[in-house]
DNA sequence: GTCTATAGAGCGATAGAC
DNA sequence: GTCTATCGCTCTATAGAC
């Protein structure tokens, strides 16, 4: 691995472990035994280093969520979808932790971040579309898009939200699973015959890796 | 207004105009005109100041969300509490948007807030059971416990969720509506009969109130 | 209660050698 | 590509005068 690429990995270990606030540029050359002018040969300054995490939280995010396939299971989609969200929320966590302060800070990622969930709200309304197209819930059009906003809140500061209730600040893979539970959860009240079933099983089969995880763990 | 309570009051008014993070002891002493060797004299640090702006934070909880009467209209007293958490969710903007961090800094703030959201999350716990048992909504019991924590995110978190979508990362009294109508929505595919319509009636209400403010502005 | 002055520490970022 | 050395800046917190 290139000394930028191994950058970028010790920089997302150490802001989730300590919170991007905590964490200087000389933090993250200290910790691979660089020193902190070679960090800046790589990087400009810290933002630099916050714009190439971005891309790869973008990434991920556009190589996960490519638009619903109206000839494949819906809840099949759904689970995928849920699956790759569990890998952003734990890998991205500091992200969230500190965003007002990381968009307050940079205008450029600020743009980027404000194009890119525009289209991610415009996907979340398309999945919850496809949803009420396949019957699995039942609500009404003028609800659709607050639905969504709700999604893509509980995914952002679920991670915040575990971390202020965590006695030590602390934050499991097995922690996101909760978040996961509460997505499916803003769907439940909607659902409707069978497709509560479904999603009730999808919320089972949540809990279930969630102790899959815990004993891996253990 | 003393020196102490002018320092509490200029802070909290710079942390929610800056965030929490931008403003050093050196600003709050600066804007109001006083020397930073003063404000050392009244405050121990700046953990010491909001751990008083908590204490704020705390009482306004607590005289607000005084515990449910069985005697009185469940819909008015939801909208009390409603009324009370846009005051809430304005004034003490900037907490949430560092939650992870102050809380993080600072162990003997973290154990009053753990104590303090675990009361929280029974009265709402509280709330639901009584909007259930006015038949309001109808809501399995097992599903209580995690709407409450629903409730709890969207109100902590609203104000960051909007802040990292506005273009100069601002937030004005009117965008709070917006929250308090996301937690409307929590609520509103539970509701049956009567109830829904008592729900949708509040949540346009919230959007009076709403255009309310812009024309005060305007 | 309030001020001035300042020590002490850490951070961001660069210059110049290898 | 990497290092050492360092400057300039800002922040916290205190000492001592008034």
């Amino acid at each position: 691995m290139s000394t930028k690429d191994k950058i970028i990995q010790t920089s997302i270990a150490l802001f989730n472990q300590h919170g991007e606030r905590a964490i200087t540029t000389n933090h993250i050359a200290s910790e691979m035994g660089i020193s902190p002018g070679n960090l800046y040969y790589h990087f400009k300054n810290k933002e630099d280093i916050l714009r190439h995490i971005f891309g790869l939280y973008q990434s991920h995010l556009k190589e996960n969520f490519t638009p619903m396939d109206k000839n494949l299971d819906v809840m099949a989609q759904l689970a995928g979808y849920l699956d790759s969200l569990v890998e952003l929320m734990w890998r991205f966590n500091f992200f969230y932790n500190n965003l007002t302060d990381i968009l307050g800070r940079d205008k450029e990622l600020k743009a980027q971040y404000l194009v890119h969930q525009a289209q991610l709200v415009e996907q979340v309304v398309a999945v919850i579309n496809g949803l009420k197209y396949a019957e699995v819930i039942a609500i009404d059009d003028c609800d659709i898009e607050e639905l969504a906003h709700m999604v893509k809140l509980t995914v952002s500061f679920w991670t915040p939200y575990v971390k202020a209730h965590s006695k030590d600040s602390s934050l499991t893979k097995q922690d996101i699973f909760g978040g996961i539970v509460k997505v499916i959860l803003l769907f439940k009240p909607y659902a409707r015959g069978e497709g509560l079933e479904q999603l009730k099983k999808l919320q089972q089969e949540c809990l279930n890796k969630q102790l899959e995880v815990e004993q891996a763990v253990a």
